[in-house]
DNA sequence: GTAATAGTGTCTGTGAGACACTATAAA
DNA sequence: TTTATAGTGTCTCACAGACACTATTAC
């Protein structure tokens, strides 16, 4: 706002909206998109979203609209994840009116089936690779990629991946979350010991869970205090080309 | 937006501002901020923004303030930097109505006079330490230190650091703006041989520069074509308490 | 001379990646 | 048995931090 104040009657009325990039890292990292039935870009796909209320906030918005298409809380569910991401507000970015999007990132563990009614009927999971080749409705392309970049370098540096991998969950599900996020394989001994290594990161419940379909029984796990990862758990690509050629493969 | 249209004419009318936080550093960390002059938070500090018009973009509206308010015009000038922190959007963030306000992280090298008119006057520099202790109006303090980590996290990943030394810089500039903007002492020669081993960081121009108070003359460089940086410059204090504890101090 | 900056050399410890290996369970 | 998962051990290379050292300039 303005350093000394201004006249409450005279400024650009805008329309807030929220759009909601929901991603599910289940064996590979999908996006929910829902197929437009009017104008503009009807029958393209497009982002669920919304308008925010005069009496919610922005965030409080998001977590309503969340919650309507998916029935996701996403402050109460372990799983879930939900961050503001980024604003977009070119003049023509909507050609009906001047409206400003505040994108959210919601990151799931599973792809939850969209609530019935609404629009939900016309709601599909798409690999996020199929998405962003698609030509989506309004600048969700450009939305749904800042998403995914940011979804991807979050797991690096923050201990997000536990909040999606839930209340318990053995390290072969953690080395899950992140190889669909990321989209690589990761060798899951050396996972195993960062993962350890790292302070705050996981802690053991204390007790051990077989699998379904036969290997050794897994030590559970639940969330450690830590936000932060300290150090990062690097992706593979982020290593230096020239430091990967040197090393090279054996 | 909505997934099938809606009623133009039925959405709640916003106030839609920017805020820029405008960093400078120099030999620290200083954030510019402006004393109100009226109610709400009058005699308080804040920062310096205003509405978005009609017919701008918000990255516009964002680059105008900071035009008006300093000078500085980021897209054309070098060692000026301007990008997207955040939007926040709580119901009673401003006592008057209802207000959106997207904040801009501006980053330059040096401290601008603040340009005559309009509030400048009441325009001042203050270490990022000092405002984060004072009382700032609305939710200001929360945008300044959102903005300060943004900042210090970008130099460990991104080339940033290259755009604030301008067009031409020795290593020694380079490593001055990151110990401002860390606010840390960094080792000279690691850090040049992590600069110089980084590729697309830095490119020598071939010629060499003597030095204001005597020393050695510099080779100059520019940035590179990079605008990642990998792998990436940590901060010290992002290495792992653990691992600091084992190696020590010699 | 001193002070200040530029730049090189070298040692050490940590940790990431590669990969071989054992153990335990289901089918 | 085979297959799948859990978990350990170990080697190697890269790199960050510590720090000693030389070189070149202004004063």
């Amino acid at each position: 706002m303005g350093p000394t104040g201004y006249d409450a009657t005279e400024f650009p009325p805008f329309a807030v909206t929220v759009d909601i990039v929901l991603l599910a890292a289940t064996d590979t990292l999908n996006v929910m998109l829902i197929r437009r039935g009017l104008e503009p870009f009807a029958g393209r796909l497009a982002l669920p979203g919304g308008f925010v209320h005069a009496d919610e906030s922005i965030e409080a918005a998001a977590h309503r609209e969340l919650a309507e298409e998916t029935g996701l809380v996403a402050a109460a569910m372990p799983g879930v994840h939900l961050e503001q991401l980024a604003t977009f507000g070119a003049v023509d970015r909507d050609p009906r009116m001047r409206v400003v999007s505040v994108a959210y990132l919601g990151l799931s563990r599973s792809m939850p089936t969209p609530t019935a009614g609404t629009d939900a009927a016309a709601a599909e999971w798409l690999p996020v690779e199929e998405a962003t080749m698609r030509e989506l409705a309004f600048d969700h392309a450009a939305i749904v990629e800042t998403a995914v970049e940011r979804a991807r370098a979050k797991l690096e540096y923050t201990t997000l991946a536990t909040t999606l991998a839930g209340d318990e969950f053995s390290l072969g599900e953690l080395h899950q979350i992140y190889e669909a996020v990321w989209g690589v394989k990761l060798d899951l001994a050396n996972f195993r010991r960062k993962v350890l290594a790292t302070a705050g990161f996981v802690e053991p419940t204390g007790e051990r869970r077989v699998s379904r379909l036969g290997g050794a029984p897994a030590t559970v796990y639940r969330g450690g205090p830590g936000a932060a990862l300290v150090p990062p758990l690097a992706r593979p690509e982020s290593r230096s080309p020239v430091a990967a050629l040197r090393s090279g493969r054996r």
